[in-house]
Formats: C-alpha cells, structure tokens, sequence
DNA sequence: GTCTATAACATGATAGAC
DNA sequence: GTCTATCATGTTATAGAC
C-alpha cells in the first residue's frame, strides 16, 4: 500500500532527527514502521535516497505552516512578536525541523545544504526578509534573521543543557517566558529589557 | 611515546567534532594518527571513552583561553564588545568546539552533558553571568548568555548556508561585520542598530 | 508489497608475537 | 607501544519465493 511509503517518510525524519545519518540503520527504520528492512527497497533505492526524501518531506510541511501564519496579521511589531511565538511553540512540539536543520548545518555537504536552501527554505524567508526592512529600515535584514534564528534555536536546544547550570531556573525552559525574553532582547537590547 | 596519546586525543576530537560519534571508526582514527587500529586500545579502553576523553581535552584548551581574555578589560560595555569578537575568532579558527558542543545538545545523554556543563562550562559560566548581571541588573543573565551563544554559533554555523540565500553579501560570513552587528543588536536592539 | 536468505563488507574489540 | 590475525556482530544491498 502506499501508505506505507509515507510512514517511512514520517519514520525516517523522526529517527534521523534524533539520532543522524550514521547512527540510524535501515534495520532502525524498518523495525518502527514494522516491515523488514529489505522491503524498504521497494519504496526507495538506497538509504542516501531515504534520508533526501525523509527531510524534503518534512521541509515541506513546516515551511508551509510558518508561511501562513506569517501573512494573517499587519503591524511590524506585533507580527514580530506573534512569529517568535509561534515558532518557539511549533519547534518545541515537533523538534524534528530544528534538529535536522541544525544537523545539515553542522555536516551537510554543499549539494544539500544548496537543496535546503532553494527548495524549502525560500517560501518563509522572503517574509521574513521583508519584516525585517520594516521593522529596522537601515540595518541588514538577513544578519536580523540569523540572529533571530540562533537565539530561538539555541533556547530551545540548550534546555537539555539548561538544568545542569549553576543558576537553573523554571523560566529557562519554558515557552512563554522565553518568547518574551527574546522578544524584548531583540527589539530594544539588553539595556533595556 | 605519551605524544601519540595527545595526537589521538587531538585527531579524535576532529573527526567526532566533523562527522559525528557514529560517523567515526576506531579505523578512521587510527589511520588519520598512522597506527593501527588495535593500537588505540593500548591507550584507550574502547571507543566510548576516547570519544570522552577527547572532549574533555578540547573543552579544557578552549575554556582557559575565553576565561583569561574575560578578566583583562574591565567596563561591561567594552567587555561584551571584546568578548564578542573573541568568541567569533576562536570558533571560526577552530570550528571543533563549537561542533562539538552543537552535537552534544543535539544528541547527547544526560550524562554527557551534565559532565560538560560541570567539568568544562562553569570555567567561564561564571565570569559571563556576572557581566550579564553588570550589564542588565534587571534582567535573568542566563536567559542572556543564551541569546548571546546563540546568535554566535548559529551565525558561525550558517555561514555555509549563506550563499545559497537570495540577498547574499559578503558582510553576513565575514567576522569583523558580524561582530559588529551581535554587539549592537544585543546592545540596543533592532530599533537603534 | 513483503518476506526469507544471503552476499559482501565494515565495525568494535581481543589475543598474542615482537 | 605497535603490529598481524582473528572473532563476532552489524551494515547496506540484492535475489528470488509468495
């Protein structure tokens, strides 16, 4: 059956995600799905090919969410507050997208790197470049973006690291006191927040 | 000779820190050191505790050079600005600890991160979170250190993704530029940078 | 579309010579 | 301290039955 094919997809994405190319055999992957791992053959050429669909597949379903969410309300500032927030959330409830994402970055050859970039990541960036030139007209938006990106990023994956430190406090990990923490941060800096 | 066990330490903390736990064989390291492989296991237990190992000998080199360029200046402002640029530089020029770090949010145990965050991140978790507390008495300093690592890493890390955007530029993979922009995004936020 | 069986090779780790 | 040789196991991928 078809459906099938698409349980591999959603598998593969989940266990790669998690555990990277190398540390997830076919053998891993058919064993969740409940098949044996020569039947994956069926579906996909090889494991190179898997993998290439598995985060394309779920590239594609993230971006769109985003996007849509990015068009509903006007207002820089309030648009800013509601993209921060629902990114946080929509990352922490499926890290999938931000674990593939910062794992193509670390180890990602030139070619996918180049695949991400064209394919999935274009439909919410251009927006996003947008929202940028709004908010600060003479500053460079893509810089904005990435700085943006690295701190709800790191936020979010550094909260496994978050308890173990000196300080460790209930508001390090939880969303909505770090949607306003990075919110205010990056409208008005440190001096003022 | 005790020098192969420091080239094994250092060789294994450049391929862990490239391709990953998994992605490294005992061979792959043998070779690139020019031993062979059952060699390692005259220094090293198994592989688990040379990946260890490794990463406590890279953690140790990096947080004694960041913690001494800390306590040289003072004034908070020029501090930050100094640390900034510090942290840029010595990631850019050797990408392992970064890498490394990444990786162990990524896919690291509770036991490998709670031996990171006490043996090799206090040295200079303290130093930065009292400068945070000069900076902005009102504000959570580790909710700022955050921010702060990650606007660092993840421009760092997307600096491969960089030429593969719409609007690329020289100014957004070059350091001089980004620290620039980090230090005064972080300083006053996009409203006045 | 999935199975069993198997080929061909890579892996972590050990034994014992030098 | 390093080597060669070897073991047991795990890996991707294929062949052919159902």
């Amino acid at each position: 059956m078809e459906h099938t094919q698409e349980r591999l997809l959603d598998t593969a994405a989940e266990l790669f995600a998690r555990q990277g190319y190398a540390g997830v055999s076919m053998r891993d992957i058919a064993r969740a799905v409940g098949i044996t791992q020569a039947a994956i053959y069926h579906h996909f050429d090889n494991k190179d090919a898997l993998y290439i669909a598995a985060i394309t597949y779920l590239f594609e379903q993230h971006t769109l969410g985003i996007s849509e969410q990015m068009a509903a309300i006007d207002g820089p500032a309030s648009r800013l507050e509601l993209l921060i927030g629902t990114m946080l959330e929509l990352m922490e409830k499926d890290p999938r997208f931000r674990r593939i994402y910062m794992r193509e970055l670390l180890e990602g050859d030139e070619d996918k790197l180049a695949a991400i970039a064209e394919n999935a990541f274009t439909a919410f960036y251009e927006p996003l470049y947008t929202l940028m030139g709004e908010l600060a007209p003479g500053a460079d938006p893509q810089l904005l973006i990435f700085s943006l990106a690295g701190m709800i990023f790191h936020h979010l994956e550094a909260r496994k690291l978050a308890p173990y430190l000196p300080h460790a406090a209930k508001r390090h990990t939880e969303i909505p006191p770090l949607a306003q923490h990075i919110t205010r941060l990056f409208l008005y800096g440190v001096t003022q927040s």
